[in-house]
RNA sequence: GGGCGCUUAGCUCAGUUGGUUAGAGCACUGCCCUUACAAGGCAGGGGUCAGAGGUUCGAGCCCUCUAGCGCCCA
């Protein structure tokens, strides 16, 4: 079936599945480990969430790595685009306790072991929506090697990780003070708490001194309810005010507890009374400071911030509620000096925004110091590179202030700790597979119920997924990785971690570029989300606009370091830009009748102006994108492939190329033994271009350009798997652009008098050209038919003398008079408007000029090319201005 | 409080190391269904590059300050 036989339009549905479905079948996104010829490029997908569905940053992120594998992979590169999901502990345990709740249970009445099977269960049903949806969007993932971060090797490689830190000592178990989410029930690391600005209040409370009846230590707070686990006031040794209360007894109202002030310099004195109290239990702050001064630690809460014996009568009420019922007691009893509204930081569960409560606790931690070291030299050693380059300021920075990693989490979905109690003797054993007794006294073990961090076996997936730590031939071929393509608000997470344990564990970084995208926004700039109610769903976009015009439309936009708006009217034009690709290629296909590509021989073409013009743009265009590519440059290279397909293929080549196509033009068919015919000429160029012009835009535009491609001449089953175009750099020829360029500004100039001059788009028109310039004349001359044709003129007359006809529209080019005659259409207080108009023009440039020319220092200092360009500059507009002049003084005769 | 970024046409944004009359898409205006495409063609209007100062022969670009917006960390 033909492709002009088809629709005006481009109709995406059918053409997409179609092709992903052969690509699949014929094995082409599949990498080879036992190649020994291709370089090797290879990149692990970021594992979405299996509870996850795709949004538009996954859509972003998949269609730039999709570019970047197909790219290379055209190249003739070894590319293994590795795909897989994570097992994301919280949301997904949350998923399926939610179904539980609505049959009545919880995940308690199941126990354990039924649990995770239902866990399972949900996750071999559910769990592949999201790889469903890459599969949509098109992307070449090597499905073959798909992983998921709880299957066996992969458990493996956690297990291994957890013992070899054990065993040196890397991790460790530690009663600390935690994020606890008191909804998910279990500890959070630093980077699950999410801070937002709330409003709240800033309460202030009066301390009594206990030797001292009547006078008051005052404290301020924004979480009283804490006071009942203080066990001391601080004030800073410089604070003149309170200093001399420092080693004083208090007396903790409520609780009655007689607690002491002490010194400490991280008081700050601006901070509410320059006092504060301290509650070692329930702030990290404060549990530092109680580490230094030997404080008691009184925990007040449970694990489900109810408030327990410690809160004395408060026992069994909620922490909010203790806190109304603790400020009216404070209220009553006198203590409460004063309340402030003040906008404060509030810590939330990332996953399930419950205000997160500080608590110590006891849990496994990795100490990150001797780890984060040398991630940070491998990037300050430029082995690492991250794209745009100030994220690694960033990536310093934290790594600077990091702290050691809480990895124990209290759920049941996850990965099981490999560490074991002995009941009798509490020894610990942390080991590859369960101990059968105590190794110490012989007594029974248990295992942990805690389960690992999610991303504690995703920070293992450069190298996971690839086998370790066997040492499999994927591992061998494939690692590292070239490149990872991820959001900047997992550096911290995911990326940072995963070059520590790259290098802890290969000894080698485990890519060796980050690139981080952009954020998307929606058309007004804000942040997609949920509960703005934002979100622009990909899969609706792509089943409205198409895939191609989706993927092309993220990727015009990937500029560095900015963010990207979505809007309709952005789908919409990008739509429009598939849909002019598919209508040129109809041309071009309906032009072909008869055409044998195989029988053309490039010494026997007859080059005209406008190939040899198009040939070395294009040549352009290839080492343009290209190197886009290979710099993350996705806007500049979709930005390019937009301007050359739509601006120069389709506004000027094809054209150009018409006359010579026209079935009516015989003269065009006439071809000798040496020489190949004009139109098989055309014929040749029209579709070679438009042919290499595809497989550049392959990487972005995957399914328009199979479609299109498969009809054309070409060499291969797939242009998946054609040759990455080369460019020619023989083909450049900036002459032949210049002389191109003059043909097109005397159009474009003839096109604008016309209009001007409301002349009828199908009527003729005579042109008379005057130009002593003999370059410009003999390209006029040898180029006259494109004038013709394309600004529609009955005569051309070009010369040195041709005369100006009295009724003509006056265009003035460098060097160049171009004279449109317009008998009877003429209005002639117009054109001397407009002609009054461009001297003017003239006058600013040339007085800008002149005072550049007369400045003494520019003369001095500037380059020579710069001051001749500024010169010759000048002399264009004074020329140009005194033919302006001569016509107007002409027509006002 | 510490750090990072942004401000260029009505809107969304390009503008690589300072050097022609600062560009694009969308929107807008006029003409045109010219046989690839009206999801299109041709032509056009629209900007004191946030403000102030400085460096320089020369600043949208470099430096300082100011204003506004946004993000991250504490």
């Amino acid at each position: 079936m033909a492709i002009h036989e088809l629709s005006k339009r481009y109709e995406p549905k059918e053409v997409e599945k179609k092709w992903y479905d052969i690509w699949l079948s014929k094995g082409y996104f599949t990498a080879d480990a036992n190649d020994g010829v291709k370089p090797v490029y290879s990149l692990v997908i970021p594992p979405p969430n299996v509870t996850g569905a795709l949004h538009m940053g996954h859509a972003l992120n998949n269609t730039i790595q999709d570019a970047l594998s197909r790219f290379k992979r055209m190249q003739g590169f070894n590319v293994l685009w590795l795909p897989g999901t994570d097992h994301a502990g919280i949301a997904t345990q949350n998923v399926v306790e939610k179904e539980l709740r609505k049959e009545g249970k919880t995940r308690h009445d199941l126990g354990r072991e039924a649990f995770e099977k239902r866990v399972w269960e949900w996750k071999n049903k559910y769990g592949n929506t999201i790889i469903g949806q890459l599969k949509t969007m098109g992307c070449s993932c090597d499905w073959t090697r798909e992983r998921f971060t709880m299957d066996e090797g992969l458990s493996n490689a956690v297990k291994t990780v957890f013992v070899t830190l054990y065993r040196e000592g890397l991790i460790y178990r530690g009663n600390y003070i935690v994020n606890w989410c008191p909804r998910c029930q279990t500890a959070l690391s630093d980077i699950e708490v999410e801070h937002k600005d709330t409003q709240g209040h800033f309460w202030y409370i009066k301390y009594p001194l206990k030797d001292e009846p009547g006078t008051c230590v005052t404290v301020a707070t924004t979480r009283p309810e804490t006071m009942l686990g203080d066990t001391a006031v601080a004030v800073n040794p410089a604070d003149e005010r309170w200093n001399k209360l420092i080693g004083k007894t208090l007396l903790l109202p409520i609780m009655n507890r007689k607690i002491k002030v002490i010194a400490d310099e991280s008081v700050d004195l601006e901070m509410g009374t320059g006092a504060v109290k301290v509650t070692p239990a329930h702030d990290p702050n404060d549990f530092s400071m109680g580490k230094r001064h030997n404080l008691e630690e009184i925990k007040i809460m449970d694990n489900s911030a109810i408030l327990n014996e410690n809160a004395g009568k408060y026992k069994g009420k909620d922490r909010f509620t203790a806190r109304k019922e603790i400020i009216a007691e404070l209220e009553a009893l006198g203590l409460l000096s004063k309340v402030e509204d003040c906008l404060h930081s509030v810590g939330y569960c990332s996953r399930c925004e419950t205000v997160v409560e500080p608590i110590v606790s006891l849990q496994w931690f990795v100490k990150m110091k001797p780890l984060a070291e040398p991630a940070v030299k491998a990037v300050k050693d430029g082995q690492i590179k991250f794209i745009p380059g100030h994220w690694e300021d960033t990536y310093y920075q934290w790594m600077d202030n990091i702290r050691d990693w809480c990895i124990s989490r209290q759920l049941w979905w996850g990965h099981r700790l490999p560490v074991w109690y002995c009941v009798i003797c509490k020894e610990v054993i942390v080991d590859y597979t369960a101990p059968e007794k105590c190794p110490a006294c012989g007594g029974a073990v248990e295992q942990d119920p805690d389960v690992l961090d999610t991303w504690f076996s995703s920070v293992l997936w450069p190298f996971s997924t690839m086998g370790w730590p066997n040492e499999t031939p994927d591992l061998r071929k494939f690692y590292p990785t070239a490149v990872l393509s991820t959001a900047f608000d997992i550096i911290f997470f995911w990326v940072a971690r995963m070059i520590m344990l790259g290098i802890k564990f290969r000894c080698e970084v485990p890519f060796k570029d980050v690139y981080i995208h952009a954020l998307i926004r929606d058309a007004e700039g804000k942040k997609m989300s949920k509960s703005s109610g934002n979100v622009v769903d990909p899969l609706v976009v792509l089943d409205q606009y198409g895939t191609d015009a989706l993927r092309f439309t993220l990727a015009i936009q990937a500029a560095q370091g900015r963010d990207i708006t979505l809007s309709d009217e952005r789908f919409e034009g990008y739509r429009n830009f598939a849909n002019k690709i598919w209508n040129a290629s109809r041309f071009v296909l309906m032009n072909l009748e008869g055409f044998d590509a195989s029988v053309i021989k490039a010494e026997k073409l007859q080059l005209t102006l406008a190939d040899r013009w198009m040939l070395s743009k294009f040549n352009r265009l290839v080492i343009q994108v290209t190197k886009d590519l290979d710099t993350y440059n996705f806007d500049k290279a979709a930005g390019g492939l937009y301007d050359f397909m739509w601006h120069e293929f389709c506004d000027w080549y094809i054209e150009l190329a018409k006359p010579r196509l026209n079935p009516k033009n015989i003269e065009a068919a006439v071809s000798t033994p040496e020489k190949h015919s004009p139109r098989e000429t055309a014929q040749f160029l029209i579709s070679e271009t438009l042919e290499k012009t595809l497989r550049l835009l392959h990487p972005f535009m995957p399914f328009i350009t199979e479609e299109i491609w498969q009809t054309l001449p070409h060499e291969g089953p797939s242009i998946m798997t054609a040759k990455w175009p080369e460019a020619a750099r023989d083909e450049i020829k900036p002459d032949f652009e210049a002389e191109m360029e003059l043909v097109k500004s005397i159009i474009a100039s003839i096109r604008n008098a016309r209009s001007e001059g409301k002349v009828n788009p199908g009527a003729k028109v005579n042109v008379n050209i005057r130009t002593s310039d003999e370059g410009y004349l003999r390209t006029i001359q040898n180029n006259s038919h494109y004038i013709v044709d394309l600004a529609r003129v009955e005569k051309l007359l070009a010369g040195p003398l041709v005369s100006k006809p009295e009724l003509s529209v006056t265009a003035v080019l460098p060097r160049l008079e171009i004279f449109v005659i317009l008998e009877g259409l003429i209005d002639l207080g117009k054109e001397k408007v407009r002609l009054a108009g461009e001297i003017e023009k003239m006058n600013i440039e040339i007085a800008k000029a002149k005072v550049k020319l007369s400045n003494e220092s520019f003369l001095a200092r500037a380059p020579v090319e710069v001051i001749a360009g500024e010169k010759k500059k000048q002399q264009e507009y004074i020329e140009k201005k005194q033919k302006l002049e001569e016509n107007l003084e002409r027509i006002s005769k």
